[in-house]
DNA sequence: ATATTAGGTTGCGAATCACTACCTAGTCGG
DNA sequence: CCGACTAGGTAGTGATTCGCAACCTAATAT
């Protein structure tokens, strides 16, 4: 399988991760944000979540960083919750679970689908590739730690999983 | 932004994978699973949870089909539980969750590191790619109803987001 | 025959969820 | 400037769920 030599399952930054995200509703919420949603009544009547959790959520969110909350200029009654940075960077993560969602829950394509702008083609599937682009499944793959793996080539330090 | 004529935010595969995936333990435990333990009392010991809960959500993961469970034939005390097709192809989601909390949360790389066991190199780093390979970002992406994608190619059915 | 181990179940208090009602500042219409 | 309305919350209240510890049962080990 895909154990070797595996001295403990220690540091794993999953628990961090799901600290942030874990909770209830926090990724319906970051869903309807990437999809355009700014509006706490926005989120309220597509969701149909109860207001004092979502308000909780939403300040959650906004505590780690992942939506950002400001006051609108021209209507002082309103706020407007962004994605920030480190919010749209959980893409990723939320389309491959849908894409296993589609694919193994409710069996047909989520609507709207997500396409390159580009040519209006739809995205490729979430697929873990090897350094040198590959796709790897789980039998080609297993766990080392750090200091065991030797550089093969100049080491891209922001590209290691 | 990332919106254009969106007529609503309807049929989403999140919801699916989160009625399977969204409590709290259930991440944790498939990161477990990934790892290569197997049995009641090493995910207990592992993980710190509660024995109740961890009966509960083991027993819902075996349930959605995510973990098989299996009396053992030579110690009929024990009970083996294997991750299915299904529950591997979590992986993806697991990962980009994970490199996510690395980047934004931890800060440090997780131990142990997932390597292509080809050549003992670490992973790229999980991506959004366009049908035609290029790495794309939020800014190069918008929603889309099925309907409105015109096929450019036979169209690969298996691998649309 | 007794002890130990694997995999649970039960009871109970604490925390969280969800539903409804209410509140407050800001805006709009006359 | 006065009442109605709107956006974004809070407060009170059950119903669930979580987490801890103790207990239980079947299968093995000594």
């Amino acid at each position: 399988m895909l154990k070797e030599n595996l001295r403990e399952l220690a540091d794993c930054a999953l628990p961090a991760a799901l600290e942030a995200m874990g909770e209830r509703w926090s990724f319906l919420i970051l869903r309807a944000a990437f999809n355009g949603l700014h509006h706490f009544e926005e989120f309220q009547s597509t969701l149909g979540i109860a207001r004092n959790i979502l308000a909780n959520r939403l300040g959650r969110l906004v505590d780690h960083g992942i939506l950002s909350r400001e006051a609108m200029a021209d209507d002082r009654r309103k706020v407007e919750y962004r994605l920030t940075q480190k919010g749209a960077e959980l893409l990723p993560a939320m389309l491959a679970l849908r894409q296993w969602g589609e694919r193994w829950e409710s069996g047909v394509p989520s609507t709207p689908v997500l396409v390159d702008e580009r040519d209006h083609q739809p995205i490729r599937a979430i697929e873990i590739l090897s350094h040198d682009g590959r796709i790897l499944s789980l039998h080609d793959l297993c766990w080392a730690h750090a200091e065991d793996v030797r550089p093969l080539e100049p080491v891209k330090l922001h590209a290691v999983a």
